[in-house]
DNA sequence: TTCCGACAGTGGGGTCGCAAT
DNA sequence: ATTGCGACCCCACTATCGGAA
């Protein structure tokens, strides 16, 4: 089960609401033989993260699986930066040689003492689950609110969480799926930059591959990466147009930027970006496009702090 | 008939591992 | 030793199509 993306948020007290967790989706499942752990996309996780394993062997009963997330932190706020350490290691030695502590929080269970209890409703399924795990650290409960949801989000954001999961309370588990069932409240980041250049598509891409950006630091273009999503086709080609008047020789950026197919542009245009958050080489993560400001100066353009 | 969910295809940042340079 | 590439994680978004409503 996947969550939809919305922001037309609400409070509805046939819904739950939790925290999103900035991390890597976890189907947990125990049997007599042991634990094994797996992505999104079925892939073994096991050995990644054999203190999870060993607490989940120790910590449950055989007959379960269960769905969750698994979190790294930096500070009080999950990770996926840190998480990041330890994502491509299956060698369980290595893995926690890395030294990044990693926590299991479970939100779902699909199998309790071998029985189906994916029909149930949500709420049910929780009260279940708190009681089919011993939760000491690494492995925690994922928490929930059932009412307030808008407030709750204020909160959210307020704290520099990524935002919470809705969903409603009286739902089955449904695998596999994308659900309107679950939806996924974002802390929204967005701000202007600088266009200074453009890639070449590939494929059947029209236009363009992605814009380059940027904002300024004194006198400095710094460069913040690349935009290539949130256009449709009329968009591509329209920009691609104005780009053509704007083509320039050198690099308008004050940092070194390599990036294949790359066109520099006079930064004149000025385009509106929303974003997840600024990542530790100072790039968007998640940039989307979302319109150009036709009213804003490009000198004007500065980087604005976001949460914490 | 219209709408929605699933899929394919484009694009992003970052890490790891491996092959080519 | 460095570079480039694909395969993974995390994703956003558009375009398309077939089946559900």
């Amino acid at each position: 089960m996947t969550a939809t993306l919305t922001d037309r948020y609400f409070s509805d007290e046939n819904w739950v609401y939790e925290r999103k967790l900035d991390g890597v989706r976890a189907l947990v499942v125990r049997s007599e033989k042991g634990v094994e752990l797996f992505s999104r996309n079925e892939k073994p996780m096991t050995t990644t993260y054999p203190e999870l394993t060993r607490a989940l062997r120790g910590q449950s009963r055989p007959g379960l699986v269960a769905d969750g997330e698994i979190v790294a932190f930096d500070g009080s706020q999950t990770s996926f930066a840190t998480l990041q350490a330890r994502l491509g290691i299956s060698d369980p030695v290595r893995a926690e040689a890395v030294g990044v502590p990693v926590f299991l929080y479970l939100f779902d269970v699909l199998v309790l003492d071998g029985q189906d209890v994916t029909r149930l409703p949500l709420r049910d399924r929780k009260v279940l689950l708190r009681d089919a795990v011993d939760f000491t650290d690494p492995l925690r409960y994922s928490a929930h609110r059932n009412t307030d949801g808008e407030k709750y989000l204020r909160d959210a954001c307020e704290a520099g969480w990524e935002g919470l999961i809705a969903k409603r309370a009286d739902a089955p588990y449904r695998a596999g799926r994308r659900s309107d069932t679950w939806l996924k409240f974002k802390c929204v980041h967005e701000q202007e930059l600088v266009i200074a250049g453009y890639t070449d598509p590939t494929g059947t891409r029209s236009g363009f591959g992605a814009l380059l950006v940027g904002y300024y630091e004194s006198d400095s273009l710094r460069y913040a990466g690349k935009v290539g999503t949130g256009f449709d086709d009329r968009t591509l080609i329209a920009l691609r147009r104005r780009f053509d008047e704007l083509g320039t020789q050198h690099s308008p950026f004050a940092d070194p930027v390599r990036e294949r197919g790359a066109h520099w542009l006079r930064p004149e245009l000025v385009a509106q970006v929303g974003f997840t958050e600024w990542t530790r080489d100072h790039r968007l993560r998640h940039p989307r496009y979302l319109g150009l400001r036709e009213d804003k100066a490009p000198t004007e353009v500065v980087r604005e702090q976001v949460g914490r």
